[in-house]
RNA sequence: GCCGCGUUCGUCUAGGGGUCCAGGACGCCGCCCUUUCACGGCGGUAGCACGGGUUCAAAUCCCGUACGCGGUACCA
């Protein structure tokens, strides 16, 4: 089979994280079986439509390195790839199931629609429906006399097409994750085709586009799985056969539920790959973490990059259950790139970070040296410039939980520390030797390590942690260490 | 309410009748390494939602209950 997916969201707003993911598990999908990844937007809502967020969507993918075949901008043979370019097709679509009985055009405005809802549940009904019982007693093409049907339209009379759904049918398909679905026609409603602005629902373009675009595999979030027999149902009047279904157990909050973004935001969750982008994450890193959150290999492994990702998906080991977003776990792996990637590869990036706070780099085997000594410290990229802030500019003030560990004794002892390094040669001023002076010092006093070493790390960098500090003073050097301890004496006593 | 889909350590998951008094990872805790911060290494903590069946045998199959999630629009 001529494998082709797509990812189709709504360009209403930024690329939420759990659609980063939808379009992953299609993306891998697709490269494992050396098929077609289609990006197709559905801006079938102009209510809804927000500015910006197709490019958003495209940059997201770019992002975490997620290659587009076909799509806007990208073309391909089955363009238009927005489906508000694509207002005649659906159109021509919708006529021919009306004409083939399947389907009829209705003028009821929303007004009549709330009142019969209003009317059906105070006698008794609890979930009125536009169904095939209600249908005769509205206005539409199954009611109205031909002549007044033509006539509203002739008039420009707004009208919507519904589909006739059948009344008591059972709608049975099989979903790659899921096995056998079946639901029953009587809880559906004849659902809009075509809305009363010309635009087709949903409902109608997804299954349009599909077919046209010779969708091969439809793989989707849960939340479109009880949508999926009014799909079956489109299929079957058009004579179709329908794609092989898959629907992707959803991405939850830690809290529970969906992974909102002011229930995520307040755990510290970004929602938007946007934020994930401007956080300075990993793309890799969040590319290996989301795969694996609804998905596992089978085997004890965890780290994989894209290329192994694509090898290794298949549908059958996606998860039924949905998953929570750990947050720590992204963290982990998130570490754990930025420690596979080399020095080299950092460079550029961090040099960007530090340019963008000010800072001025001495010259690139500095900057090569501070990301060797913080390499195995950082979680993420921008703690190369917070982190290591002191490596670049003397520290202004002084980290409050780490000047608990400046004690009483502590100004004595990193003056009689000062007083043996000022007479070190610039050459003997070195990481080894400047650790031997602070044993020499500590023995000289009988005193422990942490007792020096705590008040010389917050003097030097402002900080209680950081990178091993006798190559921090060797890089930063004679002058300015001493300078700082000077400081550290004068402010701290 | 109705319909649908789920439910294995706190979290992500492996496991699909006997090899499982359930394996890995994150987190957490402890130890080792390090007379600093980390990395790393080793170990520990903790789970088959509940109740019935079927079977010689059930985390695994069936039924029910509970709970969670999704849907129930001229939104996607």
């Amino acid at each position: 089979m001529n494998v082709r997916v797509r990812f189709a969201p709504s360009p209403t707003g930024f690329l939420h994280i759990g659609g980063l993911r939808t379009a992953l598990y299609n993306y891998l999908f697709a490269r494992h079986h050396g098929g077609t990844f289609v990006l197709r937007i559905e801006d079938t809502d102009q209510s809804r439509y927000v500015e910006g967020a197709e490019q958003d969507i495209i940059d997201s993918l770019e992002w975490t390195g997620m290659e587009i075949d076909e799509g806007p901008g990208k073309g391909g043979d089955f363009g238009p790839y927005r489906q508000s370019e694509r207002k005649a097709t659906y159109h021509e679509y919708a006529k021919q199931l009306v004409d083939q009985g399947q389907a009829y055009y209705a003028f009821d405005t929303v007004e009549e629609i709330n009142e019969m809802r209003e009317r059906l549940k105070k006698s008794g009904n609890p979930s009125p429906k536009y169904d095939s019982i209600t249908r005769q007693s509205m206005k539409n093409s199954l009611t109205l006399s031909q002549d007044e049907v033509e006539k509203r339209m002739a008039n420009g009379d707004e009208y919507v097409v519904r589909l006739k759904v059948p009344r008591k049918e059972t709608v049975r398909f099989e979903d790659e994750i899921r096995g056998t679905v079946s639901f029953d026609t009587s809880g559906l409603d004849d659902q809009v085709l075509l809305k009363s602005d010309g635009m087709p629902t949903y409902h109608l373009a997804n299954v349009v586009d599909d077919h046209t675009m010779k969708i091969s595999h439809v793989i989707r979030g849960e939340e479109w799985l009880s949508s999926t027999p009014k799909h079956i149902l489109l299929y079957k009047a058009f004579g179709w056969e329908p794609p092989v279904m898959a629907h992707l157990p959803l991405i939850m909050s830690p809290s529970g539920g969906k992974l909102s973004k002011r229930k995520a935001e307040s755990e510290g969750i970004p929602v938007n790959t946007k934020d994930y982008i401007a956080g300075n994450y990993e793309p890799d890193a969040l590319v290996n973490f989301l795969a694996y959150l609804g998905w596992s290999p089978g085997d004890d492994s965890e780290i994989h990059d894209m290329e192994e990702l694509c090898e290794l998906f298949t549908l059958d080991r996606v998860s039924k259950g949905g998953a929570v977003f750990n947050h720590k776990k992204l963290m982990w792996y998130n570490e754990n790139y930025i420690r596979d990637h080399t020095v080299e590869e950092l460079e550029p990036r961090v040099k960007e970070l530090l340019d963008a706070e000010g800072y001025e780099i001495p010259s690139e085997e500095y900057l090569s040296k501070v990301i060797e000594l913080l390499h195995e410290r950082v979680s993420k990229i921008d703690e190369f410039a917070s982190m290591g802030d002191f490596f670049f500019a003397t520290p202004e003030s002084y980290n409050e939980k780490a000047l608990k560990k400046w004690k009483t004794n502590s100004a004595e002892l990193v003056q009689a520390y000062k007083e043996k390094i000022s007479e070190l040669s610039g050459e003997e001023f070195e990481a080894a030797m400047l650790k031997d002076q602070l044993k020499e010092v500590i023995d000289a006093y009988d005193v422990g390590f942490g007792k020096l070493m705590m008040p010389l790390r917050i003097a030097v960098s402002g900080q209680g942690f950081g990178p091993d500090l006798f190559p921090a003073m060797e890089l930063i050097g004679k002058e300015e260490v001493i300078g700082r301890l000077n400081t550290a004496l004068e402010k701290l006593g």
